[in-house]
RNA sequence: GCGCCCGUAGCUCAGUUGGAUAGAGCACCUGCCUUCUAAGCAGGUUGUCGCGCGUUCGAUUCGCGCCGGGCGCACCA
């Protein structure tokens, strides 16, 4: 067991012998400032304060119970009522050498595995995906990674956009004004000109627009060749997607497309009918208040002129089509009857955070019985933006292309690599670049605080010093270069750990917080906590570096501990960097 | 108009149940390569945490009210 979870189990036993009837859940030990020590825990002041007790008698009764010896040196009370703990050092380099061993890479599974389903990326057929897609994709494949890591079981669902209204328009196009070399070319761009085109045409003559929806009532009705025409633009973005995703890196488990759900829509707003659910309203179908909640926390009303009127979600259109609110509930009841779900987490952009609000208060009137064991999750975010604050488009004011995207980040990273290690192979600069430049797209995006806008720059993702993927891979490539440039066999299996460096000790201990940076990521569902522990590995291993030879280390056993520690810190990078869906080169 | 999100160092951003003297990178200054990758390291400078009030032993964090920015408000998703 890693000590800190010893330390809190320990703790929460010694609570509970000091006030039985105490919630120990709240109960956390977390690392602190090392001027404290190497762990704290603050959960008796607040303890004291809901039982009206002193926080300092607390801590003291608590401490009479509490025998964490065999981890710790003698616990401390400090300031208010705070417990500061400092590692043993036997216990840390016991928990090292366990890790040397294979035993553990300083996170334990979930005790309880959740099955998740996760939502995320959902790209648009016959649409080219853009730079907007790489928040969706990458803060959802990195969760699902964390997830897995953690053994959980988790069920990634790429949603894609297969269906709608725009399809009217595609097919209209498609028959009368298709390129069929340019389509040859370059599918998407093609796809793209006829839905532009299309779509003018229809704003500017009402009669197009009949064409085009007369196109799609055919397709909705099953005609053999708008039906056939449809499928083919599919399977063209399917190629689309599979070359991105490819060089992402990203794997879904199912890709269960909007269309996948046409079957069951007509059911659905027939039980929310019959359940009274839903109501009829100027010819539509949708979901109203019911009044349970106060209108200003009602997303169902919205203040017109100091008026609260109905805002509802519409599950049917009042032309008998049906809305995204009906495809996401016929969605959600096939992945409760496929998965039992315990959770189920949309990664979409924040702007719809209204409608998953409505949405799920929808589902918990609909399913009240699945509401209580399945908890839904919206894993929103924020937008990115140019270098001058507005949404990030290029110099001609489109949308970046997401392939273009990470065409320009690889080569980009090649003239770096070029010019800092011009002694390598091409073949081998190439690879770097990639690496380095899908990488630094990635971290930047994992980076920030998700809910938070951020200002897209290449030159800062890109830059090796700060706190980008060129850094921490960096950090890696020099410890395997350590390992390239000894010479006798090192077999960290048997390694025996001694610290005594405070640069050593400092990064062994840092080494051990890998899990709970790992389980905060999985319950705040916020990727940039690996980002930030992980710049901090790369730091604190840095200056190690710096101030530990390990080759020229003054005896055989310094250099066989350090070695042990490079060969763990880089275990540890390579498979938080690989949570983060990001690779790693052995030399840069 | 109403709702949601945001406001932290000159710039870009972190800040994990409310917790100890609020952090990092960039920029700026000073050192360090005949020594495991200097794409690096060590040190220095930088703050009314938008403003005010409240709750608390303790508030960047919670509540209320302002100010400033972004986004969303029934047949698109």
């Amino acid at each position: 067991m890693l000590p800190h979870k010893k330390i809190e189990s320990t703790l929460q036993a010694a609570v509970r012998a000091v006030l039985a009837d105490a919630d120990v859940s709240a109960i956390l030990v977390r690392p602190c400032d090392p001027k404290f020590g190497d762990y704290q825990s603050n959960a008796l002041m607040s303890l004291a304060k809901t039982r009206k007790l002193n926080p300092r008698q607390l801590a003291t009764d608590v401490l009479t119970k509490l025998d964490v010896s065999a981890v710790c040196e003698k616990v401390e009370i400090a300031g208010a009522g705070f417990l500061n703990f400092r590692l043993k050092n036997t216990a840390l380099t016991q928990t090292l050498e366990a890790a040397a061993r294979g035993e553990h890479l300083f996170f334990d599974k979930a005790a309880q595995p959740k099955t998740v389903v996760i939502d995320f990326s959902s790209p648009n057929v016959a649409k080219p995906m853009h730079v907007g897609h790489i928040r969706s994709t990458g803060i959802g494949d990195a969760l699902q990674r964390t997830l897995r890591l953690l053994g959980h079981r988790v069920i990634s669902d790429n949603h894609i956009g297969d269906w709608g209204t725009q399809f009217g328009k595609l097919l209209l196009g498609w028959k009368q004004i298709l390129n069929r070399a340019d389509l040859e070319r370059d599918a998407i761009a093609e796809l793209e000109r006829l839905y532009k085109v299309i779509n003018a045409e229809c704003d500017a003559n009402p009669l197009r627009l009949e064409e085009a929806k007369s196109e799609l009532v055919k397709l909705q009705a099953g005609d053999a060749e708008n039906v056939a025409i449809w499928k083919e633009m599919i399977a063209l973005s399917q190629k689309q997607f599979d070359t991105i995703y490819g060089r992402l890196g990203v794997k879904f488990d199912f890709a269960l497309g909007e269309s996948f759900y046409n079957p069951w829509l007509g059911e659905v707003v027939a039980d929310l009918l019959t359940r009274g659910i839903a109501r009829e309203s100027e010819g539509a179908v949708g979901v109203f208040s019911d009044g349970t909640l106060p209108p200003k926390e009602d997303p169902f009303l919205v203040n017109r002129d100091g008026e609260w009127v109905a805002d509802p979600a519409l599950v049917r259109k009042s032309d008998g089509g049906f809305n995204y609110t009906t495809t996401d509930l016929a969605t959600i009841d096939y992945r409760l009857k496929t998965w039992s779900p315990d959770e189920i987490i949309y990664v979409v952009d924040d702007r719809q955070s209204g409608h998953f609000k409505k949405f799920f208060l929808i589902f918990g009137r609909w399913k009240p019985d699945a509401a209580k064991t399945t908890k839904l999750v919206h894993v929103g975010f924020g937008k990115i933006m140019g270098d001058d604050g507005k949404p990030f488009k290029t110099r001609s004011g489109d949308t970046v292309k997401l392939g273009e995207l990470l065409d320009e980040a690889e080569e980009r990273a090649y003239k770096i690599v070029s010019e800092k290690s011009a002694e390598l192979p091409e073949a081998q600069r190439k690879e770097i670049a990639r690496v380095i430049g899908l990488g630094a797209v990635k971290y930047a995006d994992l980076l920030p605080n998700r809910q938070s806008d951020y200002i897209f720059s290449w030159d800062k993702m890109l830059a090796l010093q700060g706190n980008t993927a060129p850094y921490l891979v960096y950090a890696y490539a020099r410890i395997k270069s350590i390992f390239r440039k000894q010479n006798s066999e090192f077999r960290i299996q048997n390694s025996e750990l001694k610290l005594a460096a405070p640069e050593e000790l400092t990064l062994a201990k840092h080494l051990l917080n890998f899990g709970l940076t790992l389980e905060a990521v999985a319950e705040e569902l916020r990727p940039n906590y690996l980002c930030n522990y992980l710049f901090e590995l790369a730091g604190k291993f840095t200056s190690f570096y710096e101030n530990c030879p390990v080759l020229k280390a003054e005896d055989e056993a310094t250099k066989n501990s350090r070695l042990a520690l490079c060969d763990l810190t880089a275990r540890v990078l390579k498979q938080g960097l690989e949570t983060l869906g990001i690779e790693t080169v052995e030399q840069m």
